[in-house]
DNA sequence: GAGACGTGGCG
DNA sequence: TCGCCAAGTCT
């Protein structure tokens, strides 16, 4: 690894900087410093693309304008906020932050990466970026972007994947970053991982600091970062339930932890819960989700298959196909055993779906508009 | 410290 | 289809 003298770090400031006021990007949330809009910005751009992020930070930003209404939203209309972007422990953890700044802190921000990682939501990343950029503090704020970029330009081979590297990266930053100016310096960084210095496609030899860059000089850019592979996802089968009566369709309610916690779905059934067998013919199974319907939930239902495609939904690390089968129920049916509600379709843009749960409802909409048209 | 946690885009 | 990526955090 190479090490810079003082005289180097400074003209790469220079350079990085006058790059970054003549092309940084005008984003919603660089209007200003407001710690609020920053760390909302954050917490969005979690694993998220910029241009993903953008509509739904404009719309938050128009429903919940301070942090005080934040902590007081409504959880419905904080989810229906959040819908479609993913990782949703953000948003809770988002609003639980917000309580206890408004309530615990009278509203005042913390302004060090310490105090700041007090807060739900807010680790390492996160905490530099806001101490940085609202509060001028010179932190590092080392996300994907600043391993990307100081990989390469000082040949770091130490392995990103692994969480003690963030240490050696935040050291070297620490030591880089201008005192003057830390917030445009680690804005610049993300700018320059975002353009010049991408993953894949890259094309350093117009990048404002390629005399920097030491992995492009020696010709071995393609080798940083290190980063070793993940796991591919596990396959999971299961069958989505459509039961419609005149009182709706039926939701089941997700458990409060793991994948999708607390989203009303269509209930789903693993098909490895229902048979050891795995040759099992698919109509002994639906027979059996029937049997467990009548028998759990006094629920008498003739299942049938929804003609269309199984429908797929790949997470990070699972890999959802799912079979619908339909059935319609009688009018007057007891569902009081049913940990679960009746919801007509009406009211559907009321809810907050995951996108698997909205995948599902277009793929069985498709079905019954091309046989009949199916009321609730 | 490895794995969980969503979604969309791209080659 | 598949693997990997995109401003990480929590357990």
């Amino acid at each position: 690894m190479i090490k810079w003298s003082h005289e180097r770090s400074q003209a790469f400031q220079e350079t990085l900087l006058d790059w970054y006021d003549q092309n940084k990007r005008d984003l919603p949330w660089r209007r200003d410093h407001n710690p609020y809009h920053v760390w909302v910005s954050e917490i969005m751009l979690q694993q998220t693309q910029v241009q993903t992020v953008i509509p739904y930070y404009l719309r938050f930003m128009d429903q919940f304008p301070t942090v005080e209404d934040l902590a007081t939203a409504t959880e419905d209309k904080l989810m229906k906020a959040w819908e479609g972007l993913g990782y949703y422990s953000r948003a809770r953890n988002l609003q639980k932050a917000a309580r206890q700044i408004v309530f615990d802190y009278q509203g005042r921000w913390p302004t060090t990466t310490e105090a700041l990682q007090e807060l739900s939501g807010i680790g390492p990343y996160t905490a530099g970026a806001i101490a940085s950029i609202a509060f001028g503090q010179p932190v590092a704020a080392v996300d994907g972007n600043a391993f990307r970029v100081f990989s390469r330009l000082l040949e770091i081979d130490d392995d990103i994947a692994k969480p003690q590297t963030r240490k050696v990266f935040e050291r070297i930053i620490n030591l880089i970053i201008p005192k003057a100016r830390p917030g445009d310096f680690n804005q610049a960084i993300m700018d320059l991982g975002a353009s010049y210095m991408t993953a894949t496609n890259y094309d350093t030899s117009q990048s404002p600091v390629k005399d920097f860059n030491q992995s492009y000089q020696d010709g071995i850019e393609d080798h940083y970062p290190v980063k070793t592979k993940k796991k591919r996802p596990i396959a999971h089968d299961y069958f989505g339930l459509i039961i419609h009566s005149k009182q709706g369709y039926l939701f089941e309610k997700r458990p409060s932890h793991g994948i999708l916690a607390n989203f009303w779905m269509f209930p789903l059934f693993d098909r490895e819960n229902l048979t050891d067998e795995k040759a099992t013919p698919e109509s002994m199974l639906v027979g059996k989700i029937e049997a467990r319907l009548q028998s759990e939930y006094q629920l008498s239902a003739d299942l049938h298959a929804v003609d269309v495609p199984t429908v797929t939904h790949t997470f990070t690390h699972q890999k959802w196909k799912i079979k619908l089968l339909e059935a319609q129920v009688a009018d007057n049916i007891d569902v009081s055993y049913f940990p679960g509600k009746w919801i007509h379709s009406s009211k559907f843009d009321q809810m907050t779906f995951s996108k698997v749960q909205s995948k599902l409802w277009l793929a069985y909409q498709k079905a019954s508009k091309s046989t009949q048209s199916v009321g609730d």
